[in-house]
RNA sequence: GGCGCAUUCGUCUAGUGGCCAAGGACAUCGCCCUCUCAAGGCGAAGAUCGCGGGUUCGAAUCCCGCAUGCGCCGCCA
């Protein structure tokens, strides 16, 4: 894997990623991440920790690379610029380079004007037969010049992991650059002579990079290296079937976790974008990945992110998590929004999350589901503290009765609760939903809410009475909430 | 403009010539359960398999053309 480190982390790098890793454990190889960093401009060291801070939170670890190390190091390709030049010599040496003195802004200036004559913008070839001996005046004359591939006309051919067999004419190209006049290795170029002395076996990557394989296929000959195998993987689109971008609501590793997400409900979700394991089964772990995925189940066309599925994944996570793990996972989310959980609190907080953990989607979802637990006052909205269809006045007399059952009995025994309550509502000629309600908004000053007397247990009798003590207040004075 | 790759329900997908008048999942809708909300159960709706030609007794599956989408065409990666 080789990312470069000139931006967030995104669900579509994660994707190669996690399919390279599951690539190298599934045949028993050795991953390798090197950092591809040749673009000096763009590149910041500080994403790079961004995206190895993503790929460990989504349980992808490399054997070889920068933090661990390894035999065919360095893993950062700006610190293999030697290599890249001596290799460089190679192809200078078998006349396979050559120097090109045309500067960026007449290349510019061609390649536009290729565009507007609707012509394939290629590079001219005006510095291709410039004698040896021409080419070194000029550089001694102090001219910059770039080192640029000569292309031969032919077809190149090879097969994909995951395309199949796949062909380009080289004869479209025109002559590439390799070396940048100020000495620099280009990717493309710096790509083969990394992975041929890093004895990289395969290669997966974007679909974004099809034509580079041509490119670097060409390469590897010239330098009469072997090729690694290569396979490339449909680019992840947005709704609108566009390149997905920053701008397509959350996509980077980032953003999920800070939005609640949980790393094995992303990792089962990517793993799932472009690929299945021929039957219907959906959830995988990390563990089940690497026992089922092939690259040869790789669909080859270009999925479409759609969050609604990772949402449902993340909501079947959580479920399924022990209560206690998810206590503390939710921890984080739950202060953050405002909530003070002190350590003493910690049994009253798990068992609020026990409540809510089947209605929520993400970690961040508890801050809101969660608040009334912690809130020192609720605000009941009138319109739903009222006995639907009834009055004000008689909702307030009935929750004085409620008030009345629980100082005595308490709210700890649930069935008890429950038994006594439905015996008020019965005595009142109520239905049970038309008591329960008020009680329920009057203590919690909300009308969705884990079952009732669950709820009142974990509050607690004191939370409880006080609040319904204040509901019936507000019954009686409505204006008083008037803000 | 050239070249490459792709095209099955809104979305992810199953499907490799007869088992497909196309199966599953998410989302949507309905019913059940039920003190609300969820979760769960059951069910519905949703795809003339991009279009047009061929090959074949038979095509979503093979071939050709077209359309559309995406990608690349940088001294970016």
């Amino acid at each position: 894997m080789a990312p470069s480190p000139t931006g967030a982390l995104h669900i579509g790098n994660a994707r190669t990623a996690l399919y390279n890793y599951l690539l190298a454990r599934k045949t028993g190889g050795t991953y390798v991440l090197r950092i591809e960093d040749t673009a000096r401009d763009r590149s910041r060291p500080e994403f790079e920790k961004t995206i190895f801070d993503g790929f460990h939170w989504l349980g992808i670890e490399w054997d070889e690379g920068p933090e661990i190390g390894g035999d065919f190091g360095p893993y950062r390709q700006s610190e293999r610029l030697d290599l890249h030049r001596q290799w460089l010599e190679k192809l200078t040496d078998s006349g396979r380079v050559y120097r090109c003195f045309c500067s960026p802004d007449e290349l510019a200036d061609e390649r536009k004007r290729a565009q507007a004559e609707k012509r394939p913008p290629r590079y001219s070839g005006k510095c291709r037969n410039l004698s040896k001996v021409e080419a070194q005046r000029r550089l001694d004359a102090g001219e910059e010049a770039a080192h640029r591939f000569r292309v031969e006309p032919r077809t190149v051919e090879y097969r994909d992991l995951v395309l199949g067999d796949v062909r380009e004419d080289a004869g479209l190209w025109g002559d590439f650059v390799v070396c940048r006049s100020n000495g620099d290795p280009v990717y493309n170029f710096a790509v083969v002579v990394d992975d041929h002395t890093m004895e990289i076996t395969d290669v997966v990557r974007g679909a974004d990079h099809i034509s580079n394989t041509f490119r670097q296929i060409v390469m590897y000959e010239a330098l009469e290296m072997a090729p690694p195998r290569f396979g490339h993987l449909p680019l992840i689109l947005n709704s609108k079937k566009q390149k997905l971008s920053k701008r397509d609501g959350t996509v980077s590793v980032e953003e999920f976790l800070a939005q609640g997400y949980l790393p094995e409900a992303v990792r089962n979700f990517i793993a799932l974008l472009g690929w299945n394991p021929g039957d219907e089964r959906e959830m995988f772990g990390l563990e089940d990945l690497v026992d089922e995925y092939s690259l040869d189940r790789v669909s080859s066309a270009n999925p479409i992110y759609d969050i609604d599925k990772l949402d449902w994944f993340n909501g079947v996570y959580i479920r399924n998590m022990p209560v206690a793990e998810l206590a503390s996972r939710a921890r984080p989310f739950v202060e953050s929004a405002g909530l003070v959980v002190t350590s003493d609190g910690a049994d009253y907080f798990e068992q609020a999350v026990a409540l809510e953990q089947e209605r929520v989607k993400k970690l961040s979802d508890f801050g809101d589901a969660l608040a009334f637990f912690f809130a020192d006052k609720v605000e009941p909205d009138m319109k739903f503290l009222v006995k639907k269809n009834g009055t004000a006045g008689e909702t307030a007399d009935a929750l004085q009765r409620v008030l009345e059952v629980l100082e005595e009995h308490g709210v700890s025994d649930v069935e008890k609760s429950e038994e006594l309550l439905r015996g008020l509502a019965e005595v009142l000629g109520w239905k049970a939903g038309e008591l329960f309600m008020p009680i329920r908004v009057g203590i919690t000053g909300s009308r969705a809410t884990p079952p009732l007397f669950q709820t009142m247990r974990v509050l607690g009798k004191e939370r409880v009475t006080k609040r319904l003590a204040s509901a019936i207040y507000l019954l009686l004075n409505p204006e008083s909430q008037t803000p």
